[in-house]
DNA sequence: TCGAATTCCGACCGAATCTGTCGGGATTAC
DNA sequence: GTAATCCCGACAGATTCGGTCGGAATTCGA
């Protein structure tokens, strides 16, 4: 049960496209050598990223990528959706696409199962939707001598209508 | 971001173990065919919740598993834990075993991640604590008459109806 | 106009994990 | 003794993970 290295790299892609939001684009070799994380894997991730419309590049010398809209209107339920896929424990509770899932429960304790998986996939989800990237990104006012992390303000109701 | 199968199988397997309860020992290949799952990969399954002490095995003839106490009893953060590994969504948030993690928290943005990462466990332990495998077995009344029922306390059945 | 910087994109690849299978040994009821 | 059953290690095909590589396309600045 774990989500896997495509996930961890690219929430702190964006967490470092966050803490250079209105900068201009930042190209992926700068942010490679940041993080330490290899840059041709990197483009990878940063395809479902661009693909989800969370970021946006710009082609050729100078070019880069940055965030579409600020941290606080980013929930971190479309960044794990965009480099993880669906939120789903298990096949039959997948947060999307609904489609023809059906006969797979036929038999005694699948369904029952099942419950089981929905309540865990809605932990997840009610925990990302109520987390923006704001809420991971150091504070970039304050002198780094502040308290270690701060909950910043919290998107509330997250009207994101770009989530699907 | 999934568990496997091992998860779904054990779970399963844990579910019938659970309607039997009070039966005696149930053979493996009798769980296997009602569930339609292969029996030499339950065996292996079988033996972590074992270790775990979930389940307690009677060898020879007229042997087989049962739960080693009440449905009740057994909370399915344990039965998980014992079929995939300790809870953690990144190695970084692992709930056992905090012994030298700290090495891999080094550089800028990982730690603010691991805030995020932290927060998605404490989201599944959480529901996982709260619930219990009598919560996913269905009601025994209209068991088959020919079994000698034995009708057991049902503790207070861990009032969650509503939820989801 | 040229060249450097950068994104874009598909192909490839070794290693690990997943999802089992297989064969036999140990134990017990009858 | 025999049948049923758990116990356990080894093996193995398929898939996913975690990247690497090479080059094409695009853009900016000199």
């Amino acid at each position: 049960m774990s989500f896997s290295t495509k996930g961890e790299y690219g929430v702190r892609l964006m967490v470092q496209l966050g803490r250079r939001y209105g900068s201009g684009p930042s190209s992926l070799a700068e942010i490679a050598t940041d993080e330490d994380l290899p840059r041709p894997y990197l483009e990878q991730l940063v395809m479902s990223l661009r693909d989800a419309g969370l970021v946006i590049s710009t082609r050729g010398s100078h070019g880069g990528y940055e965030l579409s809209r600020s941290p606080e209107e980013i929930p971190m339920i479309a960044v794990l959706r965009a480099l993880e896929g669906p939120i789903a424990p298990m096949i039959c509770a997948s947060d999307e696409s609904e489609l023809a899932h059906e006969p797979t429960c036929d038999r005694t304790a699948r369904c029952t199962v099942n419950f089981l998986w929905i309540r865990i996939r809605d932990a997840i989800s009610t925990t990302l939707e109520g987390m923006s990237l704001a809420d991971l990104v150091p504070e970039r006012l304050a002198a780094p001598a502040s308290e270690p992390i701060i909950i910043k303000r919290r998107v509330e109701a997250v009207p994101d209508p770009a989530l699907v």
